[in-house]
DNA sequence: TTTTGTGCAAAGAGTTTGCAGGTTG
DNA sequence: CAACCTGCAAACTCTTTGCACAAAA
C-alpha cells in the first residue's frame, strides 16, 4: 500500500492525518513486529514528545483501518505487525524462549477440519501456539517464558 | 488423584501441607476453572484471610508439582483448572466473545504435522485459538474480545 | 472554526515481591 | 527450632481514560 492509499483510507473514514499516525505507521512497518513499547521507542527516536497513549491509540485506529494486526505470543505485550506482512504461525517454546515461524499452510488441515466440524473460523495469527521445540522436547528444565 | 496422594506429592518435594494450599486446591477442583480471582474469592468464602498474593503462589505451586494447569483464553487473566481434566482446545470467537471447548483429538493432525515438519510438540491446551464462530463468521461486527 | 487528536497525569487490571511475624515438620 | 509459608503493603507492567490545549480540514 502506497503512503497515498493509506492517506486517503484515513480520510475516508473521517479521521485526520498527524505526524504521529504517520511515525508510528512507519515504526511499525521499520521494526516488522514489536510491542507498543518498542514501537514507542523507535517514534520517539525520531520525534521525543510522541506519548505512549498516543502509540497506543495509534495502533488501535491502524488496527480497524486494518493497516496493522497484532500476536499475542504470550502473558506479555502483543506483537504488533504490518498487515500485508506474510501470514505465519507462531510457535513459542516454553523451555527455552524460543519463538518459530511457520507458514500458514503449515496448519491449513486444522483451518480446515475446524471450520468443517464447528463451523468456526479460526485466524492462526492472533495466538502464538506454545510447547516444546525440537532441542527442549527431550529435557525436563523449564524456564517458564509463558 | 487422592488426597494422601498429592499431600505426599508435595512433602516429598519438600513443600509444606498449609490449609491455603488446601483451600486452593479444593477450591480449583470445585470451580473445574477459573481466574486467580474467582479462586481467591471461593477460597475466601470459606477463609476470609487468606490473601490474594498466596493464591498465586499456591497456583504456581500446584501448577509445578503438576496439579493444576493454567489456559491463556485472551489478553485477561488466565483460567486455572485441575490437571486431570481432560484436555480441550478452547476457541473463542473475537466477534461475539464465546468460549468453545473441543476435543484435542480435532486437531491432533495439526500436532503431527508440527511433530514432524519441526519437532515442535505443540501444547494446544495452554494457548486458545482465536476466530469466529458459526454464527459470527458472516457478519461484520466486532465486539474485540481478545 | 469546528472537530478531532495529543500530551499529561492519574487510575486501572493483573501480578510480583520484600519483609516481619506465624506455622510446619 | 529451623526452614518454610503467609499476610500485608508496596511496587511493577501493561493499558486505558479524563481533561485542557493543540492541530487538521
Amino acid at each position: 500500500m502506497t503512503a497515498a492509499d493509506w492517506q486517503s483510507e484515513l480520510r475516508s473514514r473521517g479521521y485526520r492525518l498527524t505526524p504521529q499516525r504517520q511515525l508510528v505507521l512507519d515504526a511499525v512497518r521499520e521494526l516488522g513486529h514489536g510491542t507498543p513499547d518498542d514501537i514507542a521507542g523507535a517514534v520517539q527516536a525520531k520525534s521525543p514528545s510522541v506519548n505512549l497513549s498516543t502509540v497506543y491509540r495509534t495502533l488501535d485506529l491502524l488496527e480497524e483501518v486494518g493497516l496493522v494486526t497484532h500476536t499475542h505470543l504470550g502473558h506479555g505485550a502483543p506483537t504488533y505487525h504490518p498487515a500485508d506482512e506474510s501470514d505465519h504461525v507462531h510457535l513459542v517454546c516454553t523451555a527455552c524462549g524460543d519463538i518459530i515461524a511457520v507458514p500458514e499452510a503449515a496448519v491449513e488441515q486444522l483451518v480446515g477440519s475446524l471450520r468443517d466440524l464447528n463451523g468456526f473460523e479460526v485466524d492462526v495469527t492472533h495466538m502464538a501456539m506454545h510447547g516444546r521445540c525440537a532441542g527442549c522436547a527431550g529435557s525436563t528444565d523449564e524456564q517458564e517464558h509463558q
